[in-house]
DNA sequence: TTGCAATAATTGCGATTGAAACTATATAGT
DNA sequence: ACTATATAGTTTCAATCGCAATTATTGCAA
């Protein structure tokens, strides 16, 4: 393999590698949670997994959705959805029907103080998600962004089935 | 306010808002994190925040740093720090020392056996984020997201203290 | 030197998570 | 109809997390 070198640079500066956006990534998306969770604890509100239940719920036919559809919607693992929705039917946000024709499922439905609070946290949540996120981002930026998460979750749920 | 419509669009398809990237930044981490904390399961190998402090503490002068410091750099809280140190000391992978002129403080060193851990988990780490990331962006796809990143963290950074 | 705020690190505790196991019901193949 | 398999949802248990409180030490200022 001699000579397979591509441009020594002996004694020369080192090489630039263009550094990996990766722990970047996972960098920003830990601070930028943490702070963004810490104003709606600050405000007492409850966190992001609620909002998205929540923002969820409103757009399904009916509002409701059953568990597994909630589940895959809302991005949540079984096991974790039903934990939270237990904590927020325990707070009047949301209510479990059963199904008819299907014995082993369940609804969960939005209540109206479930679309209240779901207002109440937008009106921290989205505040908090201009002022940390979007306003940094030119329109060309975010749309690139976008883009780029979009094909990236893309990917790696293809690369699971 | 009769009047201040913009662009009124009677009847015609809904307007195209831009959608926001940020509920597509938080899925694209939280699926991301998962396959790939997945695939260092299925070696036997630990979670990502270890390979984090390993990395971290071999680029470190005489590969040690104070918690505090280490605490900082590795972007994990204090008393997870704490916690997760003493995990991996149990592991063998770091050591705790004293501080000669401060007894308040430790240093968390890297051991041999870290050094060789951090190798192993990067032969999975690394073409893990290759295979689920890096090989889905373009060069330039690359640096604008690392831009984006860092200006982000420099932000929410500064909007704290 | 004494007292008091700041810093370093840890700990306690309740809440949340992940993975695997479990229960109940539904569906498909024979 | 009968068994096997798949699906829906929940539960269990151990691991981890976030936060506030705690312990120990340091530095500063009266």
């Amino acid at each position: 393999m001699a000579g397979s070198n591509q441009r020594a640079r002996r004694g020369g500066p080192k090489r630039n590698r263009t550094p990996s956006a990766w722990p970047m990534f996972l960098i920003a998306h830990d601070e930028l949670v943490a702070r963004i969770e810490e104003q709606l604890r600050n405000k007492g509100l409850p966190e992001i997994n609620w909002y998205t239940v929540l923002w969820v719920l409103e757009r399904a036919p009916d509002e409701r959705l059953r568990m597994h559809e909630l589940s895959e919607a809302a991005v949540i693992t079984r096991s974790n959805l039903t934990r939270l929705v237990d904590r927020m039917e325990k707070a009047g946000l949301v209510s479990r029907e059963r199904v008819s024709g299907d014995r082993r499922g369940a609804y969960a439905c939005l209540t109206s103080a479930g679309r209240d609070m779901k207002t109440e946290i937008w009106n921290v949540y989205g505040p908090a998600i201009q002022e940390h996120f979007t306003r940094h981002l030119s329109p060309q930026e975010s749309a690139t962004l976008h883009d780029i998460m979009l094909r990236l979750i893309d990917k790696v749920r293809g690369s699971r089935s």
